[in-house]
DNA sequence: AACGTGTTGTTAATGCGATGTTAAAATGAA
DNA sequence: TTCATTTTAACATCGCATTAACAACACGTT
């Protein structure tokens, strides 16, 4: 309910356009985080709590189209704005197949730019972008910013990667989280020895659950996992 | 329930591009209805049952924008893109101020309109919490993002190929689906094995809809299958 | 109708890859 | 250093898609 805020990730390496851009934005109430590669852009989204991003499709480090797909595995619906100076059809049609939500040409007017953010965003469902900062989790709370789960009043205390991957699993209650996503998002990287460690902490986490049996993390093979309680 | 189907509506008075349009837009399976002027495409608009509009911004009878003031009245919520001839500023922010999802100036080119389109739709909310994967198969409910089918609340979990092949078979609801386009997509070769392995799914899904009998897995010999419910 | 051939329905056995789990090594912060 | 945490390794277990095997069926031919 409180997360109706645009909150912008511009990944941008010509810094005269990106500061430009976040002035503009930001004059506009909206909060926006710059950042000029590929790579930093990757690590501050996984940080941040971005509801829209705007990448050049010309980036050191990674382009913006590798950038966007790894971030659509992790949020596959936020809304990509792609800038770019060239005018390509290829270019566009790749940006689309990626999951573009628009496409804008250099030079462009920073009013149209805004339209194009308001038109894309209306549409935007925040419903289930945030499940708060508490999560309950049948009779446990989940704490994130504290890295804590209660039970009774009896506090068990999470490390961050026990936190992070809870987090993930909370947000999408009983729903499938895929591998991918989690390992994308937490990890950075959706490897094999990334993968056998998620296993390690799924099969710590059961056991922290282990006193409340409505409570379970259960498999989909080759998918990923579901919290249900 | 399944208005996951696009239904335009073109105001168009440029037959030329009219045609065109539809013609490719209908090549590409979507429903279209084409009007030339204003106050016809109000009209279809009411007795029709359309989820986008293209309007051209210079219509005789009633311009494009007054158009799309009196469709936003009835459906605040529809996407509608404005062509225009004129790359004109104040053109674009009059659209983006009355709801235009998208601005596209002539001559444009047909496969761009359609990622544009695709890219609008896909945010479409068409259903309501539950975005838009579920389909209904008599009494049951099929998420296939979640791989799961929902019978009274009562939850049957799947497995990836059970669900790949659900969802062929869903698309195509009451319509055949054929063996070879199933092994393709999904087995990505139709040999003997593959052929076998399909029957196999075929006969478990056949189980898990056993409790309502109006939905049918039936088979057209040499041919494939088709989901009746 | 009876036959024969190829197709499909169904169940069960198999084998392999994915996951569960625990413990040992590596990392890194204090 | 020590301690906490994460990663890697090693082994156990499980689930799934495939394969096999046989029964039932469809359909054209005689």
């Amino acid at each position: 309910m409180n997360e109706n805020k645009l909150n912008i990730l511009i990944a941008e390496d010509d810094l005269n356009l990106g500061f430009l851009l976040v002035e503009f934005l930001e004059s506009r109430g909206i909060d926006v985080k710059l950042y000029r590669d590929g790579e930093l852009a990757f690590n501050g989204f996984k940080g941040g709590d971005f509801n829209f991003c705007i990448f050049d499709v010309m980036l050191p480090k990674m382009d913006g189209f590798s950038l966007a797909k790894k971030v659509k595995i992790v949020d596959p619906k936020i809304p990509i704005i792609f800038l770019t100076a060239r005018a390509m059809k290829e270019d566009k049609m790749k940006g689309y197949n990626i999951g573009a939500d628009d496409y804008i040409t250099k030079p462009f007017d920073e009013d149209e730019l805004l339209c194009r953010i308001m038109a894309i965003s209306n549409r935007l469902d925040f419903s289930n972008a945030t499940c708060g900062k508490i999560c309950q989790i049948g009779k446990y709370e989940f704490d994130f910013e504290n890295l804590s789960l209660d039970f009774n009043g009896q506090i068990k205390r999470l490390t961050t990667r026990e936190a992070e991957v809870l987090r993930m699993l909370c947000i999408s209650k009983k729903k499938v989280v895929k591998r991918e996503q989690i390992l994308t998002a937490i990890w950075g990287e959706n490897d094999y020895f990334a993968g056998r460690s998620l296993d390690v902490f799924i099969s710590k986490l059961r056991k922290y659950f282990a006193e409340d049996s409505t409570v379970t993390i259960d498999n989909i093979t080759k998918v990923g996992f579901i919290l249900n309680c």
